[in-house]
DNA sequence: CGATAGGTTGAGTCGCATCAACCGGGGTGG
DNA sequence: CCACCCCGGTTGATGCGACTCAACCTATCG
Protein backbone atom coordinates (compact mmCIF):
# COMPACT_ATOMS: atom_id res chain seq x y z
CA UNK A 1 0.00 0.00 0.00
CA UNK A 2 1.36 3.47 -0.89
CA UNK A 3 0.02 4.85 2.15
CA UNK A 4 2.92 7.82 1.98
CA UNK A 5 2.14 8.44 -1.13
CA UNK A 6 -1.72 8.75 -0.41
CA UNK A 7 -1.03 10.63 2.42
CA UNK A 8 1.14 13.19 0.99
CA UNK A 9 -0.66 13.54 -2.70
CA UNK A 10 -4.02 14.12 0.25
CA UNK A 11 -2.46 17.10 1.42
CA UNK A 12 -2.11 18.91 -2.55
CA UNK A 13 -5.49 17.84 -3.74
CA UNK A 14 -8.54 16.58 -2.55
CA UNK A 15 -9.02 13.35 -3.57
CA UNK A 16 -11.91 10.79 -3.61
CA UNK A 17 -12.01 7.14 -2.10
CA UNK A 18 -12.20 6.32 -5.93
CA UNK A 19 -8.46 8.04 -6.28
CA UNK A 20 -7.50 6.10 -3.25
CA UNK A 21 -8.11 3.00 -4.33
CA UNK A 22 -6.47 3.90 -7.75
CA UNK A 23 -3.78 4.76 -5.98
CA UNK A 24 -3.77 1.57 -3.15
CA UNK A 25 -3.58 -0.66 -6.42
CA UNK A 26 -0.25 0.96 -7.49
CA UNK A 27 1.79 -0.93 -4.84
CA UNK A 28 0.91 -4.69 -6.91
CA UNK A 29 4.91 -6.04 -7.59
CA UNK A 30 7.14 -4.26 -4.58
CA UNK A 31 10.57 -4.05 -5.15
CA UNK A 32 12.84 -4.49 -2.14
CA UNK A 33 16.16 -2.94 -1.82
CA UNK A 34 18.57 -3.14 1.34
CA UNK A 35 20.55 -0.24 2.22
CA UNK A 36 23.67 1.63 0.56
CA UNK A 37 22.65 0.35 -3.14
CA UNK A 38 21.65 2.16 -6.31
CA UNK A 39 18.25 2.45 -7.33
CA UNK A 40 19.76 3.41 -10.40
CA UNK A 41 22.30 4.92 -12.21
CA UNK A 42 23.39 7.93 -14.42
CA UNK A 43 23.40 6.83 -17.65
CA UNK A 44 21.17 4.53 -17.32
CA UNK A 45 17.37 4.47 -19.42
CA UNK A 46 14.70 4.67 -17.02
CA UNK A 47 11.83 2.44 -18.19
CA UNK A 48 9.34 2.92 -15.58
CA UNK A 49 8.48 5.14 -12.65
CA UNK A 50 9.48 4.83 -9.48
CA UNK A 51 7.73 5.31 -6.16
CA UNK A 52 9.52 5.13 -2.80
CA UNK A 53 6.60 2.93 -0.53
CA UNK A 54 8.95 2.73 2.45
CA UNK A 55 12.56 3.76 3.65
CA UNK A 56 14.82 6.70 2.63
CA UNK A 57 17.08 7.33 -0.56
CA UNK A 58 18.60 10.04 -2.24
CA UNK A 59 19.37 11.58 -5.51
CA UNK A 60 23.11 12.31 -6.01
CA UNK A 61 26.01 13.03 -8.44
CA UNK A 62 29.47 11.75 -8.58
CA UNK A 63 32.00 14.97 -9.84
CA UNK A 64 35.67 14.23 -11.43
CA UNK A 65 37.27 15.03 -8.12
CA UNK A 66 35.91 12.37 -6.53
CA UNK A 67 33.64 13.91 -4.24
CA UNK A 68 29.95 13.54 -4.17
CA UNK A 69 27.38 15.67 -4.26
CA UNK A 70 23.62 14.85 -2.79
CA UNK A 71 20.94 16.86 -4.37
CA UNK A 72 17.89 15.54 -3.27
CA UNK A 73 17.00 13.11 -0.71
CA UNK A 74 13.58 11.16 -1.32
CA UNK A 75 11.54 9.99 1.74
CA UNK A 76 8.52 7.90 1.54
CA UNK A 77 5.49 8.28 -1.03
CA UNK A 78 8.21 10.40 -3.08
CA UNK A 79 8.84 9.59 -6.89
CA UNK A 80 12.03 8.85 -7.80
CA UNK A 81 12.24 9.35 -11.34
CA UNK A 82 11.55 12.51 -13.01
CA UNK A 83 8.39 11.08 -14.28
CA UNK A 84 6.42 10.99 -17.42
CA UNK A 85 7.86 10.60 -20.91
CA UNK A 86 11.30 11.81 -21.82
CA UNK A 87 14.31 11.21 -19.99
CA UNK A 88 16.72 8.95 -22.19
CA UNK A 89 19.88 9.41 -19.70
CA UNK A 90 19.55 9.51 -15.90
CA UNK A 91 21.75 12.50 -15.31
CA UNK A 92 22.31 11.34 -11.89
CA UNK A 93 22.11 8.20 -9.93
CA UNK A 94 19.64 7.59 -7.09
CA UNK A 95 20.86 5.16 -3.97
CA UNK A 96 19.09 4.22 -1.06
CA UNK A 97 19.82 4.74 2.77
CA UNK A 98 17.98 2.12 4.26
CA UNK A 99 15.82 -0.74 3.46
CA UNK A 100 13.95 -0.08 0.43
CA UNK A 101 10.36 -0.76 -0.82
CA UNK A 102 9.82 -0.07 -4.37
CA UNK A 103 6.80 0.35 -6.40
CA UNK A 104 7.39 -0.07 -10.52
CA UNK A 105 5.19 1.87 -12.30
CA UNK A 106 4.57 1.77 -16.17
CA UNK A 107 4.27 4.25 -18.20
CA UNK A 108 0.78 2.47 -19.54
CA UNK A 109 -0.59 2.04 -16.35
CA UNK A 110 0.55 5.49 -15.39
CA UNK A 111 -1.82 6.78 -18.73
CA UNK A 112 -4.23 4.57 -17.49
CA UNK A 113 -4.18 6.17 -13.90
CA UNK A 114 -3.88 9.69 -15.43
CA UNK A 115 -7.35 9.26 -17.57
CA UNK A 116 -9.02 8.00 -15.21
CA UNK A 117 -8.54 10.50 -12.56
CA UNK A 118 -7.95 14.54 -13.46
CA UNK A 119 -7.45 14.42 -9.48
CA UNK A 120 -4.15 12.62 -9.03
CA UNK A 121 -2.91 14.46 -11.92
CA UNK A 122 -3.55 17.32 -10.43
CA UNK A 123 -2.07 16.47 -7.43
CA UNK A 124 1.31 15.04 -9.15
CA UNK A 125 1.48 18.03 -10.75
CA UNK A 126 1.75 19.81 -7.55
CA UNK A 127 3.49 17.79 -6.26
CA UNK A 128 6.40 18.07 -8.59
CA UNK A 129 6.08 21.57 -7.94
CA UNK A 130 6.81 20.65 -4.45
CA UNK A 131 10.16 18.88 -5.47
CA UNK A 132 11.20 21.64 -7.96
CA UNK A 133 10.39 24.42 -4.80
CA UNK A 134 12.92 22.00 -2.43
CA UNK A 135 15.64 21.99 -5.10
CA UNK A 136 15.42 25.58 -5.57
CA UNK A 137 15.74 25.94 -1.33
CA UNK A 138 18.84 23.11 -1.26
CA UNK A 139 20.53 25.69 -3.67
CA UNK A 140 19.85 28.95 -1.75
CA UNK A 141 20.70 26.64 1.57
CA UNK A 142 24.59 25.58 0.30
CA UNK A 143 24.96 28.90 -1.62
CA UNK A 144 23.89 31.47 1.09
CA UNK A 145 23.69 29.62 4.42
CA UNK A 146 26.54 29.09 6.85
CA UNK A 147 27.59 25.75 8.54
CA UNK A 148 24.68 26.10 11.52
CA UNK A 149 21.97 27.16 9.40
CA UNK A 150 22.41 24.83 6.41
CA UNK A 151 22.27 22.00 8.80
CA UNK A 152 19.30 23.42 10.75
CA UNK A 153 17.48 23.82 7.66
CA UNK A 154 18.03 20.30 6.67
CA UNK A 155 16.27 19.08 9.63
CA UNK A 156 13.52 21.68 9.45
CA UNK A 157 12.97 20.40 6.20
CA UNK A 158 12.89 16.27 7.20
CA UNK A 159 10.90 17.13 10.34
CA UNK A 160 8.50 18.87 8.21
CA UNK A 161 8.30 16.74 5.18
CA UNK A 162 7.86 13.80 7.35
CA UNK A 163 5.19 15.18 9.51
CA UNK A 164 3.55 15.74 6.19
CA UNK A 165 3.20 12.11 6.12
CA UNK A 166 2.32 11.84 9.97
CA UNK A 167 5.95 9.46 10.12
CA UNK A 168 7.00 11.98 12.78
CA UNK A 169 6.39 11.43 16.16
CA UNK A 170 5.66 14.98 18.33
CA UNK A 171 8.62 16.38 17.68
CA UNK A 172 10.88 13.51 16.84
CA UNK A 173 11.22 11.77 14.06
CA UNK A 174 14.18 9.37 12.49
CA UNK A 175 17.26 10.55 10.70
CA UNK A 176 18.85 7.47 8.86
CA UNK A 177 22.12 9.75 7.69
CA UNK A 178 25.53 9.28 8.40
CA UNK A 179 27.43 12.66 9.36
CA UNK A 180 29.21 11.70 5.58
CA UNK A 181 26.15 11.79 4.23
CA UNK A 182 24.93 14.92 5.67
CA UNK A 183 27.75 16.62 4.46
CA UNK A 184 27.48 15.64 1.12
CA UNK A 185 23.93 17.14 1.12
CA UNK A 186 25.38 20.57 2.71
CA UNK A 187 28.69 20.99 0.59
CA UNK A 188 30.37 20.21 3.45
CA UNK A 189 32.64 17.59 4.99
CA UNK A 190 32.06 15.06 8.41
CA UNK A 191 34.29 16.71 10.42
CA UNK A 192 32.62 20.13 10.09
CA UNK A 193 29.32 18.26 10.49
CA UNK A 194 30.19 16.81 13.68
CA UNK A 195 31.77 20.26 15.04
CA UNK A 196 28.03 21.62 14.18
CA UNK A 197 25.75 19.31 15.60
CA UNK A 198 28.00 19.46 18.72
CA UNK A 199 26.86 23.50 18.40
CA UNK A 200 23.76 22.81 17.74
CA UNK A 201 22.92 20.17 20.60
CA UNK A 202 24.47 23.14 22.95
CA UNK A 203 22.54 25.31 21.76
CA UNK A 204 19.28 23.06 23.18
CA UNK A 205 17.88 23.08 19.50
CA UNK A 206 18.48 19.51 18.44
CA UNK A 207 18.98 16.02 20.48
CA UNK A 208 19.95 13.25 17.71
CA UNK A 209 20.59 9.61 19.06
CA UNK A 210 20.44 6.63 17.53
CA UNK A 211 19.41 7.82 14.34
CA UNK A 212 16.74 9.81 16.14
CA UNK A 213 15.98 13.33 15.56
CA UNK A 214 14.18 15.35 18.21
CA UNK A 215 13.46 19.06 17.64
CA UNK A 216 14.12 20.74 21.52
CA UNK A 217 13.06 23.88 19.96
CA UNK A 218 11.30 23.71 16.23
CA UNK A 219 11.05 28.14 16.33
CA UNK A 220 14.01 28.43 17.98
CA UNK A 221 15.67 26.41 15.22
CA UNK A 222 13.59 28.09 12.27
CA UNK A 223 14.66 31.15 13.62
CA UNK A 224 18.75 30.51 13.73
CA UNK A 225 18.44 28.68 10.17
CA UNK A 226 16.62 31.37 8.17
CA UNK A 227 13.97 28.49 7.99
CA UNK A 228 11.14 29.48 6.25
CA UNK A 229 8.44 26.72 5.28
CA UNK A 230 6.75 28.22 2.64
CA UNK A 231 8.28 26.78 -0.06
CA UNK A 232 6.61 23.16 1.44
CA UNK A 233 3.46 24.32 0.21
CA UNK A 234 1.91 22.94 3.21
CA UNK A 235 -1.21 24.98 3.18
CA UNK A 236 -3.46 22.12 3.46
CA UNK A 237 -1.82 20.03 6.40
CA UNK A 238 -4.46 21.25 8.73
CA UNK A 239 -6.28 18.83 6.55
CA UNK A 240 -4.05 15.73 7.52
CA UNK A 241 -5.87 16.09 10.77
CA UNK A 242 -9.60 15.52 9.32
CA UNK A 243 -8.05 12.49 6.72
CA UNK A 244 -6.35 11.17 9.94
CA UNK A 245 -10.09 11.31 11.45
CA UNK A 246 -11.42 9.60 7.93
CA UNK A 247 -8.74 6.76 8.24
CA UNK A 248 -9.35 5.97 11.96
CA UNK A 249 -13.46 6.09 11.26
CA UNK A 250 -12.41 3.75 8.64
CA UNK A 251 -10.37 1.67 10.51
CA UNK A 252 -12.61 1.10 13.58
CA UNK A 253 -15.90 0.48 11.16
CA UNK B 1 6.67 35.38 -32.41
CA UNK B 2 8.07 33.05 -29.71
CA UNK B 3 10.95 31.69 -31.89
CA UNK B 4 13.69 30.99 -29.17
CA UNK B 5 10.33 28.88 -27.51
CA UNK B 6 10.13 26.75 -31.03
CA UNK B 7 13.71 26.49 -31.72
CA UNK B 8 14.26 25.05 -28.39
CA UNK B 9 11.17 22.79 -27.94
CA UNK B 10 12.19 21.30 -31.28
CA UNK B 11 15.46 20.47 -30.38
CA UNK B 12 13.43 18.07 -27.43
CA UNK B 13 10.48 17.03 -29.52
CA UNK B 14 10.08 16.29 -33.36
CA UNK B 15 7.49 19.32 -34.01
CA UNK B 16 4.99 19.58 -37.28
CA UNK B 17 4.67 22.63 -38.98
CA UNK B 18 0.56 22.58 -36.99
CA UNK B 19 2.63 22.18 -33.73
CA UNK B 20 4.77 25.69 -34.86
CA UNK B 21 1.71 26.75 -36.08
CA UNK B 22 -0.29 26.75 -32.66
CA UNK B 23 2.39 27.87 -30.81
CA UNK B 24 2.65 31.41 -33.32
CA UNK B 25 -0.03 31.99 -32.00
CA UNK B 26 0.77 32.17 -28.49
CA UNK B 27 3.02 35.63 -28.42
CA UNK B 28 -0.55 37.36 -29.70
CA UNK B 29 -0.38 40.15 -26.61
CA UNK B 30 3.12 40.33 -25.69
CA UNK B 31 4.08 42.70 -22.26
CA UNK B 32 7.38 44.39 -22.20
CA UNK B 33 9.20 45.11 -19.32
CA UNK B 34 12.91 47.13 -18.42
CA UNK B 35 15.56 46.13 -17.39
CA UNK B 36 15.74 45.19 -13.49
CA UNK B 37 12.04 44.82 -12.62
CA UNK B 38 10.04 42.33 -10.78
CA UNK B 39 8.11 40.27 -13.14
CA UNK B 40 6.33 38.52 -10.13
CA UNK B 41 7.30 38.50 -6.78
CA UNK B 42 7.63 36.11 -4.14
CA UNK B 43 4.06 35.79 -2.17
CA UNK B 44 1.98 36.86 -5.53
CA UNK B 45 -0.56 34.08 -6.73
CA UNK B 46 0.13 33.35 -10.36
CA UNK B 47 -2.41 33.85 -12.45
CA UNK B 48 -0.82 32.90 -15.47
CA UNK B 49 1.84 30.83 -17.46
CA UNK B 50 4.60 33.60 -18.71
CA UNK B 51 6.66 32.84 -21.61
CA UNK B 52 10.08 34.22 -22.40
CA UNK B 53 10.34 35.70 -25.83
CA UNK B 54 13.18 38.09 -25.57
CA UNK B 55 15.91 39.22 -23.08
CA UNK B 56 16.60 37.46 -19.75
CA UNK B 57 15.38 36.89 -16.55
CA UNK B 58 15.84 35.30 -12.97
CA UNK B 59 14.14 33.84 -10.43
CA UNK B 60 15.69 34.38 -6.85
CA UNK B 61 15.08 34.54 -3.06
CA UNK B 62 15.81 37.26 -0.43
CA UNK B 63 17.20 35.87 2.64
CA UNK B 64 16.47 37.67 6.28
CA UNK B 65 19.87 38.75 6.39
CA UNK B 66 19.95 40.77 3.69
CA UNK B 67 21.56 38.39 1.23
CA UNK B 68 20.10 37.90 -1.85
CA UNK B 69 20.23 33.59 -4.00
CA UNK B 70 19.76 33.68 -7.74
CA UNK B 71 18.16 29.90 -8.18
CA UNK B 72 17.96 30.00 -12.07
CA UNK B 73 18.44 32.14 -15.05
CA UNK B 74 15.65 32.40 -17.73
CA UNK B 75 16.77 32.87 -21.36
CA UNK B 76 14.45 33.56 -24.16
CA UNK B 77 11.95 30.79 -24.89
CA UNK B 78 12.24 29.87 -21.07
CA UNK B 79 8.84 29.48 -18.51
CA UNK B 80 8.25 31.72 -16.28
CA UNK B 81 6.16 29.88 -13.76
CA UNK B 82 5.78 26.51 -12.38
CA UNK B 83 3.25 25.70 -15.17
CA UNK B 84 0.14 23.99 -15.27
CA UNK B 85 -2.13 24.29 -12.38
CA UNK B 86 -1.40 24.23 -8.65
CA UNK B 87 0.89 27.33 -7.13
CA UNK B 88 -1.00 28.63 -4.58
CA UNK B 89 1.77 31.51 -4.04
CA UNK B 90 4.94 32.42 -5.31
CA UNK B 91 7.68 30.92 -3.35
CA UNK B 92 10.58 32.79 -4.91
CA UNK B 93 10.31 35.85 -7.05
CA UNK B 94 11.35 36.50 -10.91
CA UNK B 95 13.32 40.02 -12.00
CA UNK B 96 14.19 41.02 -15.23
CA UNK B 97 18.39 41.47 -16.33
CA UNK B 98 17.41 42.99 -19.68
CA UNK B 99 14.39 44.75 -21.22
CA UNK B 100 11.77 41.24 -21.61
CA UNK B 101 9.37 40.69 -23.86
CA UNK B 102 6.69 38.29 -22.23
CA UNK B 103 3.85 36.18 -23.68
CA UNK B 104 0.83 35.94 -21.27
CA UNK B 105 -0.90 32.67 -21.42
CA UNK B 106 -4.10 31.68 -19.87
CA UNK B 107 -4.35 28.32 -17.89
CA UNK B 108 -7.67 28.17 -20.51
CA UNK B 109 -5.46 28.59 -23.66
CA UNK B 110 -3.19 26.38 -22.34
CA UNK B 111 -5.26 23.25 -21.87
CA UNK B 112 -6.09 24.10 -25.20
CA UNK B 113 -3.33 23.89 -26.94
CA UNK B 114 -2.05 20.50 -24.70
CA UNK B 115 -5.45 19.25 -26.14
CA UNK B 116 -4.17 20.14 -29.76
CA UNK B 117 -1.06 18.53 -30.04
CA UNK B 118 0.28 15.92 -27.97
CA UNK B 119 3.57 16.82 -29.01
CA UNK B 120 3.68 20.09 -27.63
CA UNK B 121 3.03 18.84 -24.34
CA UNK B 122 5.72 15.73 -24.55
CA UNK B 123 7.97 19.05 -25.78
CA UNK B 124 7.19 21.05 -21.98
CA UNK B 125 7.55 18.43 -20.40
CA UNK B 126 10.94 17.15 -21.65
CA UNK B 127 11.58 20.90 -21.01
CA UNK B 128 10.72 20.69 -16.92
CA UNK B 129 12.92 17.82 -16.84
CA UNK B 130 15.54 20.13 -18.26
CA UNK B 131 14.76 22.96 -15.94
CA UNK B 132 14.85 20.25 -13.01
CA UNK B 133 18.23 18.82 -14.43
CA UNK B 134 19.77 22.70 -14.68
CA UNK B 135 18.66 23.06 -11.19
CA UNK B 136 19.96 20.10 -9.85
CA UNK B 137 23.38 20.95 -11.36
CA UNK B 138 22.99 24.54 -9.66
CA UNK B 139 23.03 22.81 -6.33
CA UNK B 140 25.99 20.53 -6.93
CA UNK B 141 27.64 23.89 -8.66
CA UNK B 142 27.36 25.89 -4.83
CA UNK B 143 28.09 23.03 -3.18
CA UNK B 144 30.75 21.53 -4.27
CA UNK B 145 33.15 23.42 -6.48
CA UNK B 146 35.94 25.95 -5.70
CA UNK B 147 34.75 29.86 -7.25
CA UNK B 148 36.79 29.40 -10.51
CA UNK B 149 35.18 25.80 -11.25
CA UNK B 150 31.71 27.36 -10.31
CA UNK B 151 32.16 30.35 -12.76
CA UNK B 152 33.74 28.68 -15.86
CA UNK B 153 30.46 26.19 -15.32
CA UNK B 154 27.95 29.02 -15.53
CA UNK B 155 29.75 30.32 -18.66
CA UNK B 156 29.59 27.00 -20.19
CA UNK B 157 26.03 26.60 -19.40
CA UNK B 158 25.10 29.36 -20.79
CA UNK B 159 26.74 29.39 -23.53
CA UNK B 160 25.42 25.99 -24.47
CA UNK B 161 22.01 26.86 -23.58
CA UNK B 162 22.02 29.86 -25.28
CA UNK B 163 23.53 28.02 -29.05
CA UNK B 164 20.65 25.39 -28.09
CA UNK B 165 18.36 28.47 -29.57
CA UNK B 166 20.75 29.94 -31.91
CA UNK B 167 21.49 32.75 -30.19
CA UNK B 168 25.13 32.35 -29.89
CA UNK B 169 27.70 33.50 -32.60
CA UNK B 170 30.13 31.09 -32.88
CA UNK B 171 32.46 31.01 -29.85
CA UNK B 172 30.70 34.17 -28.74
CA UNK B 173 27.23 34.92 -26.69
CA UNK B 174 25.80 37.63 -24.65
CA UNK B 175 25.76 37.58 -21.30
CA UNK B 176 24.26 40.73 -19.56
CA UNK B 177 25.15 39.97 -15.98
CA UNK B 178 27.28 42.43 -13.71
CA UNK B 179 29.07 40.63 -11.49
CA UNK B 180 27.15 41.28 -8.27
CA UNK B 181 24.67 39.24 -10.34
CA UNK B 182 27.32 36.39 -10.50
CA UNK B 183 28.20 36.52 -7.29
CA UNK B 184 24.74 35.86 -6.14
CA UNK B 185 24.03 33.53 -8.51
CA UNK B 186 26.86 31.27 -7.51
CA UNK B 187 26.69 31.98 -3.52
CA UNK B 188 30.36 34.52 -3.77
CA UNK B 189 30.92 37.96 -3.72
CA UNK B 190 31.32 40.13 -6.31
CA UNK B 191 34.99 41.30 -4.71
CA UNK B 192 35.58 37.32 -5.38
CA UNK B 193 33.90 36.86 -9.06
CA UNK B 194 36.26 39.59 -9.97
CA UNK B 195 39.69 38.24 -9.11
CA UNK B 196 38.18 34.77 -10.08
CA UNK B 197 37.09 36.33 -13.69
CA UNK B 198 40.81 37.57 -13.90
CA UNK B 199 41.90 34.29 -13.20
CA UNK B 200 39.68 33.08 -16.24
CA UNK B 201 40.86 35.72 -18.41
CA UNK B 202 44.44 34.75 -17.56
CA UNK B 203 44.32 31.38 -18.10
CA UNK B 204 43.17 32.46 -21.45
CA UNK B 205 40.20 30.54 -21.44
CA UNK B 206 37.08 33.09 -21.85
CA UNK B 207 37.20 37.09 -22.65
CA UNK B 208 34.04 39.01 -21.31
CA UNK B 209 33.72 42.93 -22.58
CA UNK B 210 30.88 44.66 -22.77
CA UNK B 211 28.31 42.02 -21.76
CA UNK B 212 30.09 40.25 -24.78
CA UNK B 213 31.08 36.46 -23.54
CA UNK B 214 33.72 34.91 -26.03
CA UNK B 215 34.84 30.74 -25.46
CA UNK B 216 38.73 31.11 -26.06
CA UNK B 217 38.73 27.40 -25.31
CA UNK B 218 35.55 26.00 -24.25
CA UNK B 219 37.23 21.96 -23.67
CA UNK B 220 39.47 23.67 -21.71
CA UNK B 221 37.17 25.51 -19.76
CA UNK B 222 34.76 22.79 -19.24
CA UNK B 223 37.44 20.33 -18.23
CA UNK B 224 39.14 23.64 -15.77
CA UNK B 225 35.56 23.66 -14.40
CA UNK B 226 34.22 19.68 -14.07
CA UNK B 227 31.74 20.65 -16.93
CA UNK B 228 29.66 17.70 -18.25
CA UNK B 229 27.32 19.10 -20.34
CA UNK B 230 24.73 15.55 -20.36
CA UNK B 231 22.64 17.29 -17.94
CA UNK B 232 21.52 20.36 -20.51
CA UNK B 233 19.99 16.90 -22.65
CA UNK B 234 21.24 18.43 -25.75
CA UNK B 235 20.97 15.11 -27.56
CA UNK B 236 18.85 15.80 -30.40
CA UNK B 237 21.06 19.39 -31.04
CA UNK B 238 22.50 18.09 -34.41
CA UNK B 239 18.69 18.95 -35.47
CA UNK B 240 19.71 22.53 -35.17
CA UNK B 241 21.44 22.33 -38.58
CA UNK B 242 18.90 20.72 -39.97
CA UNK B 243 16.04 23.14 -38.81
CA UNK B 244 18.52 26.20 -39.55
CA UNK B 245 18.25 24.78 -42.80
CA UNK B 246 14.32 24.67 -43.35
CA UNK B 247 14.27 27.71 -41.46
CA UNK B 248 16.61 29.00 -44.09
CA UNK B 249 14.64 27.87 -46.93
CA UNK B 250 11.64 29.38 -45.60
CA UNK B 251 13.14 32.75 -45.56
CA UNK B 252 14.40 32.41 -49.29
CA UNK B 253 11.11 30.80 -50.33
C1' DC C 1 29.60 69.09 -13.75
C1' DG C 2 28.50 65.99 -10.04
C1' DA C 3 26.28 61.67 -9.24
C1' DT C 4 25.94 56.94 -9.65
C1' DA C 5 26.71 52.13 -11.08
C1' DG C 6 29.95 48.82 -12.09
C1' DG C 7 34.43 47.30 -11.78
C1' DT C 8 39.33 46.89 -9.57
C1' DT C 9 42.69 46.28 -6.03
C1' DG C 10 44.86 45.60 -1.35
C1' DA C 11 45.01 44.12 3.60
C1' DG C 12 43.24 41.64 7.24
C1' DT C 13 40.07 38.08 8.99
C1' DC C 14 37.36 33.92 9.38
C1' DG C 15 34.84 29.77 8.21
C1' DC C 16 35.63 25.60 6.71
C1' DA C 17 38.86 22.09 4.64
C1' DT C 18 42.57 19.17 5.36
C1' DC C 19 45.34 16.00 7.71
C1' DA C 20 45.85 13.09 11.32
C1' DA C 21 45.15 10.62 15.41
C1' DC C 22 42.02 8.29 18.28
C1' DC C 23 37.68 6.22 20.25
C1' DG C 24 33.76 2.99 20.68
C1' DG C 25 30.70 -0.51 19.09
C1' DG C 26 29.25 -4.30 16.26
C1' DG C 27 30.57 -7.94 13.43
C1' DT C 28 33.75 -11.63 12.08
C1' DG C 29 36.86 -15.24 12.24
C1' DG C 30 40.28 -17.87 14.48
C1' DC D 1 36.12 -16.54 23.97
C1' DC D 2 39.06 -12.97 22.51
C1' DA D 3 41.60 -10.52 18.76
C1' DC D 4 40.83 -8.01 15.09
C1' DC D 5 38.73 -5.00 11.90
C1' DC D 6 35.93 -1.57 10.10
C1' DC D 7 32.72 2.03 10.21
C1' DG D 8 31.02 6.03 12.17
C1' DG D 9 32.00 9.46 15.13
C1' DT D 10 35.26 12.73 17.79
C1' DT D 11 38.94 15.98 18.48
C1' DG D 12 43.13 18.94 17.62
C1' DA D 13 46.43 21.57 14.63
C1' DT D 14 47.23 23.93 10.55
C1' DG D 15 46.29 26.11 6.03
C1' DC D 16 43.60 27.98 2.38
C1' DG D 17 39.75 29.98 -0.07
C1' DA D 18 36.61 33.29 0.22
C1' DC D 19 34.64 37.24 2.95
C1' DT D 20 34.94 41.89 4.69
C1' DC D 21 36.15 46.48 4.62
C1' DA D 22 37.80 50.12 2.28
C1' DA D 23 39.70 52.93 -1.15
C1' DC D 24 39.81 54.15 -5.80
C1' DC D 25 39.01 54.06 -10.72
C1' DT D 26 36.19 54.49 -15.04
C1' DA D 27 32.25 55.13 -17.95
C1' DT D 28 27.80 56.84 -18.39
C1' DC D 29 24.17 59.98 -17.78
C1' DG D 30 21.16 63.72 -16.32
Amino acid sequence: MPIYLIRKLDTFALLSDEDRQILQELASKPRYLGPRQNIIREGDNPEHLNVILEGWAFRYKCLKNGRRQIVALLLPGDLCDCHINGMRRMDHSIGTLTSVRLAKISRSRLEEITTRSPRIVQALNMDMLVASAIQREWTVNVGNRVALERLGHLFCEIFLRLRQIRLADGTSCALPLTQVEMADALGLTSVHINRTLHALRNMELVSLKNRQLTMLDLPGLQQASLFIPDYLHLGLCERQSRSADTENALAFA
